[in-house]
RNA sequence: GGUGACGUAGCUCAGUCGGUAGAGCAGGGGACUCAUAAGCCCUUGGUCACUGGUUCAAGUCCAGUCGUCACCA
């Protein structure tokens, strides 16, 4: 089978606050066990993000507490690092959008629209501050609701009633950072024609029914039928100034910015892997062997399905080279759109919704440090909230650890690799003839490998996990019924084949389970005897010169050798060693 | 307010073209003992949110109600 190129694409964390396991159920989790398969099913991938650095946010948390925008995002750049990294999320580049890469494109981005003819300037109305000298968000200005008359409505939207504002319709409207009261100001913004590539979305919408999930087609085509123009900047200071001459203390509006990150996160991937122009394998269809997969929450759905399009469609013409040197081609290639937005719902916590604030969250890197990575993501892969919104709950936790993970999968690779040490002197036995039954089982796993590649392919993910479990199922009952701690007692070659069957369906499992729980894996491969790693390794690097020097997380798969194939495991290899158990229990006290 | 999705056993979820509900875990019982008191076998749980309609027949189609969530100047 001809191999995919397969662009993985996962949501931009705003860099000013810490992630928790919502993020990773929602977004980071499913895309990272989506790649790990695609590169075990030998697929060209690259797995890109960043954090997102501009916007309003940053700028008020940075004035709280006297430090530079930069030095807020870069605060948090660097525990997104750590984070995915220790719950291993394997982009082959998390990098992020303060980068020279990234301005230059998004600027580029800037033009070709306006030159497409997709951008056109209005005037709006806003409100400014006079004590600051600058134009107000909406979400920075409180006052009284003109619908409840509830005195602390936001300039967005009014908590008491619900509705959503104008900020200029606000009586009595005041700065939220010192209290002051603004004016209504004129400004000037340039807008997304999206009424223009209307056609086009609904176009591209158009042949999604077979796949999409159905949290997210009628809702993107319902908005994209009936988009209208939406502000494309903002009078911002901290982001990515418009690339004219007239539009000074004027912003790329932060969310088109960091949706262009997709591009421009897979171009420096290019180039710091030394081939500057495989990003185009991925974002210009030339074989049709592409595909764009987008791994975002529900709360990102119409961005990536309506509006990341539009400025796609409406660069179209976009040509090869960035400079722009050679000009606009008549031919040139046309971007590829999300083949698929396989957006999460949420999970929450004690059935509320994770928040630093209220002090409802759980840090990733503790998560790992207390439990391992692997428990953390089985369990979170089990109550993915792939249809509706999940809840994490430690019972169920500590439940799904002891009875699913370890007793069904920790405990098979153990109960088996124990008694090949005690008795074949820590070598894969040798088989004879294979009986029905060992025939039958190997089988099973054979099968598996399509029958969970194709959930995972369909971007299923607890059924695929489910499906492989049924297998380890199946690999449990097979022992039971063979009984090798009996068999050895009176006819020790039947006893060889029995392990033998098992250790191989082992080896297998540990292939189908790897896009889950790769560090089990990886350890069950390792006391199977190999000595090469399923996956690559994740690094955490310094790249770019003086004046773009930035951290990023990057992947090196070089030494990798793990295969979507059933196992070909050699009689005679030694084990890696005494079998340790790869699970560790978890014993719940205070935490319910 | 508008749009969309969701609401099935204690928990997490399946239910394809409509034919009176299934799995894993938890709970109960049993035989074994290689294994982290794990594994295996048997088993108890459901007015499928509510109301009305279409139909010989509805969890499954239609309308409405309630609840949850997200998005929308």
């Amino acid at each position: 089978m001809a191999s995919e190129n397969i662009l993985v694409c996962v949501a931009w964390p705003y860099a000013n606050g810490d992630l928790h396991v919502g993020h990773v159920a929602g977004a980071y989790l499913p895309a990272d066990i989506f790649a790990r398969y695609h590169r075990l099913k030998g697929n060209r991938v690259a797995m890109v993000s960043g954090s997102d650095a501009h916007g309003t946010p940053i700028v008020v948390r940075a004035e709280k507490e006297g430090k530079t925008p930069r030095q807020v995002f870069e605060y948090f750049h660097a525990r997104f690092l750590e984070t995915q990294k220790a719950i291993g999320i394997s982009y082959d580049l998390f990098t992020h959008t303060d980068t020279r890469n990234h301005h230059q494109i998004a600027q580029q981005m800037f033009r070709r629209l306006l030159e497409n003819n997709y951008l056109f300037k209005a005037r709006q109305k806003q409100l400014y501050s006079e004590t600051q000298g600058k134009f107000l968000p909406d979400r920075l200005v409180e006052g009284t609701c003109p619908i409840c008359n509830y005195d602390k409505a936001r300039g967005d939207q009014c908590d008491n009633c619900g509705n959503l504002l104008d900020a200029t319709q606000l009586i009595n409207p005041r700065s939220r950072i010192d209290g002051s009261a603004p004016v209504v100001r004129e400004s000037e913004h340039y807008f997304l024609n999206l009424p223009a590539l209307r056609e086009a979305l609904l176009s591209y919408l158009s042949d999604k029914d077979s796949y999409w999930r159905n949290t997210v087609l009628d809702f993107s085509r319902h908005y994209a039928g009936a988009a209208e123009p939406r502000a494309f900047t903002r009078d911002l200071t901290w982001g990515i100034p418009v690339p004219l001459p007239d539009a000074e203390g004027k912003c790329i509006y932060v969310w088109y910015e960091a949706l262009l990150g997709y591009l421009t996160a897979t171009v420096e991937w290019a180039a710091l892997s030394g081939r500057p122009e495989a990003w185009q394998d991925f974002w210009y269809s030339k074989a049709g062997d592409v595909k764009i997969y987008n791994f975002i929450g529900k709360d990102n759905i119409l961005f990536h399905t309506v509006l990341w399009p539009a400025v796609l469609l409406g660069m179209g013409r976009l040509g090869e080279p960035w400079d722009g040197a050679a000009g606009r081609a008549a031919e040139a290639p046309r971007f590829n759109l999300p083949y698929d937005v396989p957006a999460n719902q949420y999970l929450n916590l004690g059935g509320q919704k994770f928040s630093k604030s209220l002090g409802v969250s759980l840090d990733v890197i503790d998560l790992a440090a207390k439990y391992g990575a692997d428990p953390v993501r089985f369990y979170l892969t089990s109550i993915m909230p792939e249809n509706k919104d999940a809840d994490w709950s430690w019972s169920d936790f500590a439940q799904r650890n002891n009875s699913e993970l370890l007793a069904k999968w920790g405990n098979l690779a153990q109960r088996t690799l124990s008694q090949i040490w005690k008795n074949f002197e820590g070598r894969i036995p040798a088989p004879g003839e294979l009986s029905e039954a060992d025939q039958a089982i190997l089988a099973q796993s054979e099968a598996a490998f399509d029958d969970v590649g194709d959930a995972l392919g369909a971007v299923r993910l607890r059924e695929a996990l489910g499906k492989a479990m049924e297998l380890a199922t199946a690999t449990n009952q097979y022992l039971d019924r063979e009984a090798p701690w009996k068999t050895i007692k009176i006819d020790k070659a039947r006893a060889a084949t029995q392990l033998y069957v098992a250790a191989r369906v082992i080896d297998s499992l540990s292939v189908l389970l790897a896009p889950f729980i790769p560090f089990t894996c990886e350890a069950v491969r390792r006391q199977l005897g190999y000595t090469d790693p399923l996956f690559g390794e994740q690094t955490i690097e310094v790249v770019g010169d003086d004046s773009d020097r930035h951290s990023v997380l990057r992947y090196d798969d070089r030494r990798a050798a793990g295969a979507w194939r059933p196992s070909a495991l050699q009689p005679g290899q030694p084990l890696g060693g005494e079998p340790k158990g790869l699970i560790t229990r978890i014993e719940l006290q205070e935490k319910s």
